[in-house]
DNA sequence: ATGAACGTAGCC
DNA sequence: GGCTACGTTCAT
């Protein structure tokens, strides 16, 4: 009750296409099989993705305009297929959408009801980096045991279930954010850094950078650390001319202020969800207090 | 493992 | 309705 804040709730009808995103002649399924689809947050709340906070430094600049992703950027004359934000624009604290609820009681974070640090926490809405769950920690049966907070993600943590799970079995995921490099699943490396002078740094980075891992831990990390050869790291350029997707669209690179596809969007609705984690505690399970 | 591609969630 | 860009999958 008394959850109509945003009219953004859109269609979630289709929860698990983007599973199959890329590629899959569209009717059949993969290779990888059907037969995992999960059970996890299936059930109630729909996938949420985050969105970026709209305040941090990154969010507040401007587009580079020549950067990686911007070069894509049909606005930037670039094809546009990429469909990535500016690298220095990356947000450094990306939220849980203003749609966002919590599994069990279906109500929004409720934080600000309240001043007591703790009440504040048991009232905001937290989303697992594993399981992915969203919920309020205070509609947790079991509380006081061990929800592990994640300090680099805002309303992020890893729900006492999936903590306990991890002890014994260690599946961590961890949200995307490839790109944004001072996240928790960051694929990106450390910037090459300076290509003569201008040595942009991402505000994203930056982080991450001042924490690196001086002292590494006693035997925890990969023990591994191969002197690579940057001569090794080059592509041919053959490779670069076989992209096998889509290719079409010649269009020019003049500048346009709005670019519309064709209405080749909303086609196809399949669903399969092939989740290569093989097993994720599912908290929805029964973690919960009751119905 | 890494990067390209893309459907569509989220937001205006 | 249009735009941005997240999160997943495909191709290397
Ligand atoms: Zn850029
Ligand atoms: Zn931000
Ligand atoms: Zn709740
Ligand atoms: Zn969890």
């Amino acid at each position: 009750m008394a959850m109509s804040a945003s009219p953004d709730e859109e269609d979630y009808d289709s929860e698990q296409d983007q599973n199959r995103a890329v590629g899959r002649p569209k009717g059949k399924l993969g290779p990888t099989s059907a037969v995992k689809l999960a059970a996890n947050r299936t059930t109630a709340g729909a996938r949420r993705r985050r969105t970026r906070c709209r305040k941090c430094e990154a969010c507040l600049r401007t587009e580079c305009g020549e950067c990686h992703f911007c070069k894509d950027m049909k606005k930037f004359g670039g094809p546009g297929r990429m469909k990535q934000s500016c690298i220095m624009r990356q947000c450094i604290a990306p939220v849980l959408p203003h749609t966002a609820v919590c599994l069990v009681c279906g109500e929004a974070g409720k934080e600000d009801t309240v001043e007591e640090e703790e009440g504040k926490f048991n009232l905001m809405l937290m989303e697992c980096s594993i399981c992915n769950e969203i919920i309020h920690p205070g509609c947790l049966k079991v509380r006081e045991s061990d929800g592990v907070v994640n300090d680099e993600l805002p309303n992020c943590w890893e729900c006492p279930k999936c903590n306990h799970a991890g002890k014994t079995g260690k599946q961590k995921r961890g949200p995307g954010f490839k790109y944004a490099s001072n996240l928790p699943g960051s694929l990106l490396k450390e910037q090459k850094v300076n290509r003569e002078n201008k040595e942009v740094i991402p505000e994203a980075a930056k982080r991450k950078v001042e924490c690196e891992e001086p002292p590494r831990k006693k035997s925890e990390e990969h023990p591994k650390k191969p002197p690579l050869d940057p001569l090794l790291r080059r592509k041919s350029e053959d490779v670069l001319l076989r992209r096998k997707r889509k290719f079409e669209k010649p269009q020019e690179p003049t500048m346009r202020k709005r670019l519309k596809l064709g209405k080749e969007e909303k086609l196809f609705r399949k669903k399969r969800r092939v989740m290569e984690g093989a097993g994720r505690p599912d908290c929805a399970g029964e973690a919960f207090g009751g119905t």
